[in-house]
DNA sequence: ATAAAATCGGAACCCACGTCCCGTTTCGCT
DNA sequence: AGCGAAACGGGACGTGGGTTCCGATTTTAT
């Protein structure tokens, strides 16, 4: 944290941005926040250039895709849950604090269909946000494990997943499911103890040998350490697109 | 069972179709079953009429609408999950009845992509095929409850969420999660006894609050007696037509 | 065999959206 | 104030997909 920068020199990541572009930014980066909250990646971009109040090539003057904006939108919010579950890695009440954080994670997503999109694989993970989050989550179930709160079988893997399932209940729930009702049941699924199902093994091989998730064929090894969802640029864009539109079409 | 027609007249389920006509039809619902079950509702229309050999106009002239073609293929798949079901309600060992439909449902469903989108609400529910479905599951969740294998305090809008969110577990369970894991540990969070939660209570109108789940406004009464998820034709074939991309794009 | 009717095929149409382009406006500096 | 460069806006473009239309073709009745 240390300040090392040239003298009389500006911050370098606002790097001489004109007044006027520096406020547009912040128009679009929060016409942006708010739409893609309200209805995920389906909001068309140029609704988001009309809320801001600007034109759709002031958009694109700041962030090189909609995705780029998209994903400016969402990161920071996965960063504040992964920052929060390193604050709790040395809290007292190991299972307390996972289940807890699960069901606090699960709330606050489920109001922000961007976040829910991004969570449920229409982005290509960031490269370090996701890791983190895994890891940090990761640490939180070790211990709440250790402190015999959850079943020693499930995996960071089965954790990952039934979150996802729990946002995709949370969010598709009718009107006579009481919110968090899914959440609380999942979480249960998770307690040691009396589970009667054993749970089929998990496979011991990672790399991934499920093709695109778009087109189906191979894909090439991802630098990130863990399989990439789509072959490439192409069709990750396309299924982006095309998840995008699917929740809603205001 | 009687036959029940009057003298010398054809099947009145297929009134005077020309031969070729018969033929294509087939052919289209066939090259439909499998493209939808392959790549859900995404699959593009001509890539079905290319699959059946004809072209999109004779897809048109047999069905009025890619949903309509959509919803003839689904159809009979969910009403063989009802006959199921109704022919267990007398069966042996309600609980490990019970569990074991929920697994056949969700083995059978996760492989078929439109049985998917159809069930994760991509479809404003048939009159009669969903509701059937529904009041079998009860039965058999009743049956389950009353032989204490199923916790006395989850009810049938539970059941159906959870179904759901179990498809989308394992629809998106990467390769690091074994098949039926989602399914084995959400069945265990049905199990009594052993809920540390108590569940937030579910709201006692069922009567739909919740506006259209594509433009928001309110959704006028339905006839079926449960709530419509989509205030008129309009937005729910937007809904349809953009969830039908959001999965492949192939 | 012939003609009317039903059916077929696929090009044409329409719409929504992401992205690009370029004439116009605004800013910052002198 | 005046100038050059940066930024703006919104129309143009390309694509993809559902639906419609109509001339060509096949079937069926006579």
């Amino acid at each position: 944290m240390a300040r090392r920068r040239s003298p009389a020199s500006p911050p370098p990541l606002a790097p001489s941005l004109r007044s006027d572009a520096r406020r547009n930014r912040e128009l679009v980066l929060q016409a942006a926040r708010s739409a893609f909250e309200e209805a995920g990646l389906a909001v068309p971009l140029g609704e988001i250039a009309r809320r801001a109040g600007v034109g759709t090539g002031t958009v694109y003057r700041h962030f090189p895709s909609k995705e780029a904006l998209f994903r400016a939108t969402v990161v920071d919010r996965v960063q504040l849950f992964t920052d929060t579950a390193r604050e709790l890695t040395h809290a007292d009440d190991p299972g307390a604090v996972f289940f807890r954080y699960l069901a606090a994670v699960v709330r606050l997503s489920v109001r922000n269909k961007g976040l829910c999109d991004a969570l449920e694989g229409s982005l290509e993970p960031s490269p370090g946000v996701e890791e983190g989050f895994r890891e940090a989550l990761t640490i939180l179930l070790e211990r709440a494990q250790q402190a015999v709160a959850v079943r020693k079988d499930v995996t960071i893997d089965d954790v990952m997943a039934l979150l996802m399932g729990c946002l995709s209940m949370e969010q598709r729930r009718g009107p006579s499911v009481a919110p968090g009702r899914m959440t609380a049941l999942l979480c249960d699924s998770l307690r040691p103890g009396r589970h009667v199902t054993k749970l089929p093994p998990n496979p011991a091989v990672r790399r991934n040998e499920m093709g695109c998730a778009s087109c189906g064929r191979p894909v090439p090894a991802s630098r990130t350490g863990r399989p990439a969802r789509y072959c490439g640029g192409a069709c990750r864009q396309r299924a982006h697109r095309e998840r995008a539109r699917a929740r809603t079409g205001a």
